[in-house]
DNA sequence: TATTAAATAATAACTGTTCCTTTTAAAAAA
DNA sequence: TTTTTTAAAAGGAACAGTTATTATTTAATA
C-alpha cells in the first residue's frame, strides 16, 4: 500500500465511547433516547459525555449501523435495522415493533405522482395490549 | 332558563385571536409550523402573541377541528382533518397529502396482538417530482 | 517513543415550546 | 347602558432536548 499521499489520508479512530454506545444500543430492545443510552454507557464508562453519545448516535445512525426513530419530538434509537414499524402506546409510552409488509400499492400511489420515495415510516398510536386491558376493567 | 347554579356554569369566550388563528389554519394549505401561522395571524392581528397561538392551536387541535402533524421535530398544522398521509421532501421541505386507503390488512395485523389502535399515521420521505426533476439533471 | 490530528469532556448556546404573572376584554349581571 | 366577573391574552422567563465550541486527551501511525 503506497503512500504517495495523493489527496487526504482519513483517519477514522477506534474508540471505547463509540463501541459502547453502539453495543448498548445493539443490547436494547426498547427503544432508548440518547439520554438512555447515556445512562446505561456510563455503567460501562464512567465519564463518557451525554455530547459524545448524541454525536456517536448520529455518526452510527448515518452508517447505518443503527436507526433513528422519532416520538413526541424525541429521537430514539434502535439496533434493528431492517424495515419495520411501530406501535406507540399512549399510556405507557412503550414504543413496540410491528411488522408489516411494504403496502405496494400505497408505494405505487405516492410514486405516480413523480415524488421519489427514499423512506416510509408507519406509526400506530393507542392503547399496547397490557394498558387497554389495565383500563378496560377499572 | 333556571339559573339554579348547580355545579358550574361553563363560560367559554369567543376572542378575535382564536377565530383569526383558525381562519389562518383553515386559509393555509402549506402546513405551517406555529411560527407561520403567528406570522400570519399578525398581518390581521399585529399585537396577538406566539404564546397566544401555540395555545389556540392546541385548544383547536383538541376540540378536533384542526390536526397537528410533526415534521422534524416541529408541529405542522392544517385544516384537513380527514384520514390522510403525508410526504415531506428532503431537498425542499415541503409537505404534501398523499391519499391512501387506510391499510385493512395492516391494521387487523397490529390489532391481532390487543393493541387498540387510535391513530395511524404513514410518512413518505423523498424527493418531490419538482426536487427529483432538478437534482437529476444536474 | 514521539508525533499528530480525530475524538472527547465540559460547558455554553440554541430552538421550539410551555409556563407564569399581570393586564385586557368578552359576556353575564345589574 | 354600565358594572362586574373572570377566561383569555400579552409579554417574557423558563424549560428540555439537542447542537456547537473549545481546550484536552488519546488512538493510530511512523
Ligand atoms: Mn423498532
Ligand atoms: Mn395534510
Ligand atoms: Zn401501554
Ligand atoms: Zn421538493
Amino acid at each position: 500500500m503506497e503512500k504517495v499521499e495523493t489527496g487526504r489520508t482519513r483517519k477514522k479512530r477506534n474508540t471505547r465511547q463509540k463501541a459502547v454506545v453502539y453495543q448498548v444500543v445493539l443490547d436494547s430492545n426498547d427503544h432508548p433516547t440518547a439520554e438512555k443510552v447515556y445512562e446505561r454507557a456510563r455503567r460501562e464508562l464512567p465519564n463518557i459525555s451525554l455530547g459524545t453519545v448524541y454525536r456517536v448516535l448520529k455518526e452510527l445512525s448515518q452508517e447505518g449501523k443503527i436507526k433513528e426513530i422519532i416520538v413526541n419530538k424525541q429521537s430514539h434509537f434502535e439496533g434493528r435495522t431492517d424495515f419495520h414499524h411501530h406501535f406507540i402506546c399512549r399510556a405507557c409510552g412503550k414504543i413496540e415493533d410491528v411488522e408489516t409488509p411494504l403496502c405496494r400499492y400505497t408505494c405505487k400511489k405516492v410514486e405516480q405522482k413523480g415524488y421519489v420515495v427514499e423512506d416510509i415510516e408507519y406509526k400506530f398510536y393507542g392503547l399496547c395490549s397490557k394498558c387497554a386491558q389495565k383500563l378496560g376493567k377499572e
